[in-house]
DNA sequence: CTAACTGCAAAAGCTTTGCTTTTCA
DNA sequence: TGAAAAGCAAAGCTTTTGCAGTTAG
């Protein structure tokens, strides 16, 4: 356990937002000015593998880093990008209730829930309704 | 409606695998061996606009796209990343049901199932029980 | 002392964009 | 003829990798 690893764990249980590989780097980066992204990437790896914080396979372009190992569900924001919890039972079985059309052995699932988060639900008055391709509005500070 | 757009939905309409961009870039050069990937992506998503294809937001590195414009489920194998269709119900109304941590609106959900397709279930017996990172036998024709 | 790890830079994938030329209604 | 679209090349973003120097047990 490096300097570097510890600061990159610290810096996933400190922050509660679901950060991406850049949100981390960018906060070690105030500790550790000399660290580099390879580093980064190489530890979150290695924490999620002994299972100290959990890796998110969320449908962003950017993968995100969970310091709550515990099963269970997200909800992206269509505006932002930005990831919260939800509090919904894992829907455990469901496996087996499904029929196969293909052949395939089931092993999992996994279910994301897609939404406004309430800083962008102020910027945009009712964004429900639209036709227009309107998720590209990323930067909730605007 | 160009050649070129034409084809490409010819394209996705006969490949029934959920191909990437890069596999429709590939069959339609077969008939017009000048076409760009850049047209392929561009008409892609003009298709899904007008609801002739859809865009699949699935978790493996590239996107897919489906002739069939019916909301279902998907099952994605982790040996080759391959994408099959589940036979299940769409969860409708499971929005309500889940209690919110965040604040955030739902406005809906994606499931996607993990499994083992039959080609890659036939290379390694039994690929359950393992505890090493196996997820990355990419190729089911080795 | 050896194995693991860091930092840097470059590369790898996938997707998008700028720009000029072509096509089509 | 004018708007939409094609083709090419380059850029953008996220993530991974090679390598030489450094660190830690």
């Amino acid at each position: 356990m490096t300097r570097q690893r510890s600061q990159i764990l610290e810096e996933v249980r400190s922050n509660r937002n679901h950060p991406t590989a850049d949100q981390i780097y960018e906060g070690v980066r105030r500790k550790m000015p000399n660290i580099s992204m390879a580093t980064v990437y190489r530890n979150l790896e290695i924490l999620a593998e002994q299972g100290l914080i959990q890796k998110l396979e969320t449908q962003g372009k950017s993968r995100r880093y969970d310091y709550n190992t515990f099963r269970h569900y997200h909800v992206r924001c269509i505006g932002c990008d930005e990831v919260g919890d939800v509090l919904f039972h894992p829907l455990d079985g469901i496996e087996s209730k499904l029929e196969d059309a293909s052949g395939y052995e089931i092993l999992g699932h996994s279910l994301e829930f897609i939404g406004v988060c309430p800083r962008c639900r102020d910027k945009k008055p009712t964004a429900t309704g639209s036709k227009g391709k309107n998720q590209s509005t990323n930067d909730p500070t605007n």
